[in-house]
Parts: C-alpha cells; sequence; structure tokens
DNA sequence: TATCATGTAATATCATAAGTTACATGATAG
DNA sequence: CTATCATGTAACTTATGATATTACATGATA
C-alpha cells in the first residue's frame, strides 16, 4: 500500500523554515524536498488555512511561519493537512447488512479508534522545538557514542 | 489512501465458513463476498500455510477450518495475512541524510509503533467466537432499542 | 475418464498519490 | 507604467499498488 509522507515532509519543511531568515519560496523549498513547487503549494495552501504559515507575492515573498516552533504540535500539523487518513487497513464494506460482517467491522474499528487516540496523543505531546532539541541531543550521542569507540 | 480490507474480508469469510458444514468452495465464498474465486483462493492461501484451514480439491472438495472460532484471534489471522502495512502514514525519505528530517521521521515513527502496539493488543484480545457472539448482542440491542422506541 | 476443485502465473483494471504544465493573480523594483 | 517575481489553481500526466480476470496446470473423486 502506498503511503502518504505528508506528514514527513511538512515536518521537514517548517523546521528548514525555521532555520533561515526571511520569507523563502516555494521554488527553494521544492529544490530541498527535491519535489515540485506546486506540489510544495498545495501542501503550504492547507497549512496557511490553518493559520500555521503566510504567504506573500511578488519580490521578496515567498513563505513564513506565523508561530514559534514550540507553538506547534505535530498534531496542528496533522490537522492542518486535513487529517488524512491514519490507516492502511479497512473495512472491506462500508455498510454491510450481514450481520457477521457488521460484527467483525465493528471489532476491527474499534481496535483502530484505540490505536488512533494513542497516536494522536502522541503527536499532541510533540513540538517541532522537541524535533529542533532532538537533533542536538542526537549529535551528541553520535559524540558520545565517537569518545567511548575511540577510548575502548 | 487506498484501503487495505483483507482483514475485514477475511474475518467475514472465516465467520461463513463456522456456519456452513462441510468444506466450502472457493466459488461459493466468492459469491458470497462478491468477488472472483482466485482472489479468495489468494487469500485462503496465505491462512492455509499459517495452518488457520486446509484445502481439498476434487468433488466434495473446499475450504476449511482447522481449529474452533474460540482459538482463533483476529491477530492469528492478522499474522496469516502476512501482517500487511497498518498505517496509511509513512515517512518521506527512507534513510535521509538531513539530521532535521531524522529527527521527524523518529518521532513519527516512535508515535505510530506506540499506536501499533495498541492495535495488536487490542487484536490478540479478540477471538471468532468473540465475533460471533457479538452478532447475538447486536440484535439483542436493537431488540431492546425497538422496544424502547415503540413504548416510549 | 469426465468432472470438479484448488494452484498459480500472467495480465488487465481501477483508484489515488505525486508530479507536471499552463496560465491567472497580485506585489514590487526600476 | 511595466517587467519581473512569486503565489494560486485547474487540468492533465505519471507511477504505484490493490483488486479483478483469464488461462491453464495439478490433483481428487464419482
Amino acid at each position: 500500500m502506498r503511503q502518504n509522507s505528508q506528514l514527513s515532509g511538512v515536518l521537514h519543511i517548517l523546521l528548514h523554515m525555521a532555520e533561515l531568515d526571511g520569507p523563502v519560496t516555494s521554488d527553494r523549498l521544492a529544490k530541498m524536498m527535491k519535489t515540485n513547487p506546486v506540489v510544495i503549494r498545495r501542501i503550504m495552501a492547507g497549512l496557511r488555512e490553518n493559520g500555521l504559515v503566510q504567504s506573500e507575492k511578488g519580490h521578496g515573498g515567498g513563505w513564513r511561519l506565523t508561530r514559534g516552533l514550540s507553538e506547534m504540535t505535530l498534531l496542528d500539523i496533522y490537522k492542518a493537512l486535513g487529517e488524512p487518513a491514519v490507516f492502511a487497513i479497512g473495512n472491506r464494506t462500508e455498510s454491510p447488512t450481514c450481520l457477521l460482517e457488521q460484527s467483525a467491522n465493528a471489532s476491527i474499528n474499534q481496535a483502530l479508534k484505540d490505536a488512533e487516540d494513542v497516536l494522536l496523543a502522541r503527536l499532541r505531546a510533540v513540538t517541532l522545538e522537541d524535533l529542533k532539541n532532538d537533533v542536538g541531543d542526537q549529535v551528541r550521542d553520535l559524540r558520545h557514542w565517537n569518545d567511548h569507540d575511540s577510548t575502548a
């Protein structure tokens, strides 16, 4: 099954935007993401409607974050993307008349809902600031590992 | 995103098989499921490899359950299907060199893993027998609802 | 030995995400 | 003013994977 990687892609975009001064053009982001500027605009349009970014036309225009990284959770971004389907698993029939199939679907749906609740709770608990800080941790971990390795 | 509905379909198939005496042909199952017999065989082949069903060729042949409904959990069936991808959400790049993207992916993956653990735990807790019994509950609920409705 | 059923490879169909093209709208520099 | 730059967006193309179909092989039974 094909996977939707918009969330992963958008996080990447936003973290890079936060590192740059001033607005960033769709062309520049597209090069960073190795994709087409129109794809960037489509994604960013959703974020703009949810107030996470703003856009400016003309010379010196582009995209800009409207809040600090610590004020954007992964859940905010997921919602801004239109809450794309979480699961690759679904029901064969939407409203089956067969009672057995209804029962099977109900059970699957309950399990999926419980899992989705956990997922959204996790996304709500992480901000973009956390992700940025994690990079520092990773670098530190790496250095520690290297130190350990070279002294062993 | 397109959804994989094999789990839902297979539960439906197995519950019907348990209701019928003797082996059931792929053709008959295909008609029940409004699909093609080859699709049924493909799915059932996976279940057979995991010992959940057995097949017999020739006259009077077909598919048969190898255990009682109470000895088959939804997790057993999920595994027999080859543990298909649970999530429609994925990473944009498998092994990104960008540290920011690594951090974003790591966080998403952790959230997905937590959710997957919950999902599998739920699937492990439900047997086909439970699903069959749930049908009774639904019928009772419906009757209760109708009683309530008609006496209100 | 004719018929029935599974086994399976090869191919076709269909839905959807992602990518591309083309052109409209609006802002700014000169 | 107008040339340029940037977003806005509709229409179209491409790529991918799930599902469906066809065709034929294998094995069991009446």
